[in-house]
RNA sequence: GUCCUGAUAGCUCAGCUGGAUAGAGCAAUGCCCUUCUAAGGCAUCGGUCGGGAGUUCGAAUCUCUUUCAGGACGCCA
């Protein structure tokens, strides 16, 4: 049952001669008083030269199906009621039968997406910078498959590069292997800052970080041991920050390093096809007069990022055959992905338009892009350690005899900083704010799953009788709830067109405080078996989508808190 | 300098393809736990939607212009 669908059929029906389906808008209220659904009839005016309320009152005076409770013209609007006692049926039916497949569909069935996210450097802290790309990106992952597609994820690790000759620089330079070993990622952190502060004064060191990185590329054998070193001691690391977060299935994580040999075929084929440039003693594809030419190979013959995504992209293309392949990355590496994608069309692949770079904004101090060259990025793992502490000080304060507390106060933590992350329009900048961060009230994670767990201790009253609809009331707080849980497929849909996670949020948000209201003006259990089992139906159903939301977002639904 | 984003309440942000009195959360103030989890609910306070012009029945939303902030701009990723 589609109601949006079945207003536009019935208005059409009536309107047919002189004009289209598309000619009918739908509209949600923004006032939930008016109406469940309204119909502007101003631009109807035009087409049918009468007025926006004749034309609502003709609507209205023709419009003749039971789903309607009551109708009404007023200013140019043909203000629609359902009938809610149907629509509740039918809903609650809905989610019975489908539980917490409600809200799936098939758009993606038989094909294929491939996602590069989270993707964290080698040798760096995984700051809070790459968490937005693992939260977002595991949060769109999830809603492609709700979807049907086939999802392979892939945690692109930023292994490779000039990053890595530098590193080894400083560490040879500079470096002890003891003090290394001890605390290895700090320690390198503390050696990549060095580095660019001495560069700073003394820049040939920018040529020493190159040519070793010309060493690593060409196989020496020292600097291969000190990458392989370093790459083991960072995952090793970043694993407890990923289990943390609880997540941490990826499909695949072959990094930048992977390519290392599936570039050389890709560099012949440009120059086979007559777009590279010899330039500078580098070697160019030139693309649109407004835009700076894409960099293959370095005049010392090393290879660049772009070089090693054109590798990449083919290889998922052949692999995975992807009817999409998304890179979760940030805003500020558009004109990388604008320039692979140029290439890659340039080269005659047509498929180089279902390349898309999913952009977000950055996370800023102080007004500022964050930087690991200056040694700013806050460390995620120190975070997340910091909101489950706060979360074990709100357990002990307001449930002290909790079960297993550790690990709720580990989930609700954790909820806390990826809502956070979530909650906005993905390519909004964010600032990053620890207190906002580690607020547990109002639009945050722990409200949701606090919410989520209220119900779930109202649930332990339930009889499962069979309700009797007929003896139903339905007041305003009980319509608003159920109406919203209709709306959920919808917001599936829009959330995966618009790659956009925050969709979601809001919904789950606005779901949670409806419940709220619901809860808080309405005594759900009293003598009335009929209308309490009515109300217990209501907030199960509420909790399967609660519960389906929080999971497609990443967040995890303690029981009890 | 060129290009791209953005600017909405004291703060953080919503506002779907232009549509009915611009909405939440936080902060502030006042209520509500002898009744289902107060991480909650209710109420009050708070806005010339950065400025200016235009398009039209109608603009926070579209166009132009201007100011401010951030980002990107060949050998980093």
């Amino acid at each position: 049952m589609n109601l949006k669908q079945i207003i536009k059929d019935d208005i059409y029906n009536i309107l047919s001669d002189s004009l289209s389906r598309e000619d009918i808008l739908i509209e949600n209220p923004k006032d939930r008083k008016m109406a469940d659904y309204a119909v502007p009839c101003f631009s109807l005016s035009k087409i049918l030269r009468k007025s926006p309320n004749d034309i609502g009152l003709m609507i209205k005076e023709n419009l003749n199906n039971e789903l309607y409770e009551s109708v009404d013209v007023i200013n140019g609007y043909l203000n629609i009621f359902v009938n809610k006692k149907k629509v509740i049926e039918y809903i609650i039916n809905k989610l019975k039968e489908e539980k917490e497949e409600y809200g799936s569909n098939n758009m993606g069935n038989n094909k294929t997406i491939v996602m590069d996210y989270s993707s964290p450097n080698i040798a760096k802290p995984f700051g809070v910078g790459h968490l937005r790309s693992t939260v977002i990106g595991n949060a769109i992952k999830n809603i492609s498959e709700k979807c049907g597609y086939e999802v392979v994820s892939i945690n692109h690790l930023g292994d490779w590069g000039t990053q890595f000759g530098k590193l080894i620089y400083a560490y040879k330079e500079w470096g002890n292997e003891d003090v290394v070993r001890n605390n290895p990622i700090d320690e390198l952190k503390k050696l990549y800052v060095k580095f660019h502060k001495e560069a700073e004064l003394n820049p040939e060191l920018e040529d020493e970080g190159r040519a070793y990185f010309k060493k690593l590329e060409d196989g020496d054998e020292e600097s291969l041991k000190i990458w392989e070193w370093f790459k083991a001691e960072s995952l090793k690391e970043f694993a407890g920050t990923y289990n943390l977060l609880g997540i941490n299935k990826f499909d695949s994580y072959n990094g930048e390093a992977f390519y290392n040999d599936k570039m050389e075929p890709v560099i012949r084929e440009l120059d086979e096809k007559n777009l590279l440039e010899l330039s500078d003693g580098a070697y160019i594809v030139r693309l649109t007069d407004d835009m700076p030419p894409a960099l293959i190979k370095r005049s010392d013959g090393a290879t660049l990022y772009i070089t090693r995504d054109l590798a990449a992209a083919f290889y998922r293309k052949k692999n995975y055959n992807f009817e999409e392949a998304l890179y979760v990355v940030g805003n500020e590496q558009t004109l990388h992905f604008t320039q692979l994608k140029l290439v890659l069309d340039k080269m005659g692949y047509e498929w180089s338009k279902d390349i898309k770079h999913i952009s977000f904004g950055m996370i800023l101090q102080d007004g500022k892009k964050m930087s690991t060259r200056q040694g700013k990025n806050v460390k995620l793992h120190d975070v997340l350690v910091e909101a489950i502490e706060l979360a074990n000080e709100y357990i002990k304060e307001r449930s002290p005899e909790l079960e297993n507390s550790n690990e709720v106060a580990r989930q609700i933590g954790v909820g806390a900083v990826i809502f956070n992350d979530l909650k906005n329009y993905r390519t909004s900048d964010i600032e990053f704010n620890l207190k906002d961060i580690l607020k547990f009230e109002g639009e945050t994670g722990p409200y949701i799953q606090y919410t989520n767990a209220r119900i779930n201790s109202l649930l332990n009253h339930k009889q499962n009788v069979n309700i009797d609809y007929n003896k139903i009331i339905i007041n305003e707080y009980t319509w608003n709830l159920v109406f919203k849980l209709y709306s959920f497929p919808e917001i599936i849909i829009r959330a995966k067109e618009k790659y956009d996670p925050s969709e979601l949020s809001k919904y789950i948000i606005d779901l949670a405080q409806d419940f709220n209201k619901f809860y808080g003006n309405e005594k759900i259990i009293d003598d009335d078996i009929n209308a309490t089992e009515f109300r217990l139906v209501i907030c199960e159903i509420v909790s399967i989508v609660l519960e389906e939301g929080m999971r497609i977002l990443g967040i995890e639904a303690p029981k009890q808190m």
